[in-house]
DNA sequence: ATTCAAGTTCACTCATTTAATCACAAAAAT
DNA sequence: ATTTTTGTGATTAAATGAGTGAACTTGAAT
């Protein structure tokens, strides 16, 4: 069923969002009539009738449904715009209440007597995607970007990538020549290849073997590796700084002995 | 203690975000430090050695923090501008998933049999700011605002309100005669005037009965009219709507007493 | 007035989730 | 070799939320 499923993807939403079950079903309920009281928003949805005048109070008092003390009474929801909205500036003061709450504890300054020889995971595409935008903005001399999928070349990354510094060697590899011209295209100032990496896309639907998502080498000292896992889609990433740390070393192995190979 | 409190309150934050206290106060830990261990962070934070494991292994998948492992395994949090960018995409793209979602559910339009003496009321400043904003947007002839507080004439209230179309009447209530100049210079197009309504400041300190937050008609059928309780310092709010609304018929019946007195 | 039904609130149980503790194996350090 | 750290897993306890039913209002109908 098409709306059923619908229904099943706001109520979830909603839910990751912080409401509770009961308050996302009656939510979402709302928003299919005009108005409705608590007999009819229990019949559509699976609140007992009960619960509804406490789940659709707590979403009065986050300005999600408004409600008239009639009787009975009459539940609406604020339009799908004001709901949004309201929503949307209750994270953003969140988030910048957690900004100003961090800002205000500084940190030790004991050095971090590391870099070299360390390896560090992280997980999460968008956390990736912010890391590469970290890294590619602090790039001095040389990027190399290495991208599986089509897909990965976001907006924003198309965006980072032709606002680097002129004196920034842009070298962008794609594992297919259709992937290449098309990078070529979006990006005009950077120099484009075809990677010679067998190994990228390995765990092509046949094989189950995890496939290589990005790859990111700037100034030959700081590396990110991310690959996708099969199962669950979700994409991790290894990252290494340093000029010593192994990993930089081995990916500047890799592109010395001839891998990666420039076409134009 | 300042920074005791500012923890506190990043915690809390990062659990309004949706993070688990484990986690919240990892995460919190982390970023006092360049990095740390499992022993490290438990003796910093309140949260258990042997939990500090599965929390940051979360944080992680998240894409808040970095694990290096080794032994023992070194954890550190990602930057504050990553991390808050990485929040901020995620909600953004839960609320737009919302938004399709419901936007896929087509409404039940039985006509609602409804408007005429119906009084709904609803809660949070946000939410009645964008209740507001939607209202002046509608307005076709005349507007009549009254505030009580300089703080709620927000940027965005005087931009809308500047930027409703000529044909409209502005009629803009302070008061004090003071804020009732300030709201002319910001507002050049509104006529402004000093409330005669005393009732709308009462419950000023001494009394602790509710003050008027703002008070809102438009093309006097459809009137909003809000109070701050003085314990929580919510703000709640009443919205009639239709030209024979009982609230809307007093709030003329206000108007045409001559109790809103236009000074210029 | 009394009765009845619908509307509403409240209190309580059960299930799930999360916090907190413990026992133990593996790894490092002494 | 022995003793401390480090990491995993299981287990208990506390808190939260879902689900249910009794009881109390209210307004309409007898």
């Amino acid at each position: 069923m098409e709306t059923g499923d619908n229904i099943k993807e706001a109520v979830d939403v909603l839910q990751q969002l912080g409401l509770k079950e009961y308050e996302a079903q009656c939510f979402v309920g709302l928003s299919q009539v005009p108005s409705g009281t608590a007999k009819k928003l229990s019949e559509m949805t699976d609140v007992p009738r009960t619960r509804v005048y406490d789940a659709v109070r707590v979403l009065e008092s986050e300005g999600l449904v408004e409600i008239q003390h009639s009787s009975p009474q009459r539940f609406r929801a604020v339009s799908m715009s004001e709901a949004t909205e309201t929503l949307r500036n209750q994270y953003d003061a969140r988030v910048d209440r957690l900004q100003s709450a961090l800002d205000s504890i500084q940190m030790d300054t004991d050095d971090d007597e590391s870099s070299i020889q360390e390896v560090w995971s992280m997980a999460g595409s968008t956390a990736i995607e912010n890391r590469t935008n970290t890294l590619l903005s602090q790039a001095q001399s040389e990027v190399v970007l290495v991208i599986a999928d089509e897909s990965l070349l976001t907006e924003r990354l198309v965006a980072k990538l032709n606002g680097t510094d002129d004196g920034v060697d842009l070298l962008v590899g794609a594992v297919s020549e259709s992937v290449r011209t098309h990078v070529q295209d979006v990006i005009p100032r950077a120099t484009t290849f075809v990677s010679g990496l067998e190994w990228l896309h390995e765990g092509d639907a046949d094989t189950d073997e995890t496939a290589i998502g990005r790859l990111v080498l700037i100034d030959r000292s700081t590396i990110l590796v991310s690959s996708i896992v099969p199962s669950t889609g979700e994409e991790h990433a290894v990252f290494g700084e340093g000029f010593g740390n192994g990993l930089v070393v081995i990916a500047r192995r890799l592109m010395s002995q001839g891998q990666f190979t420039a076409d134009n």
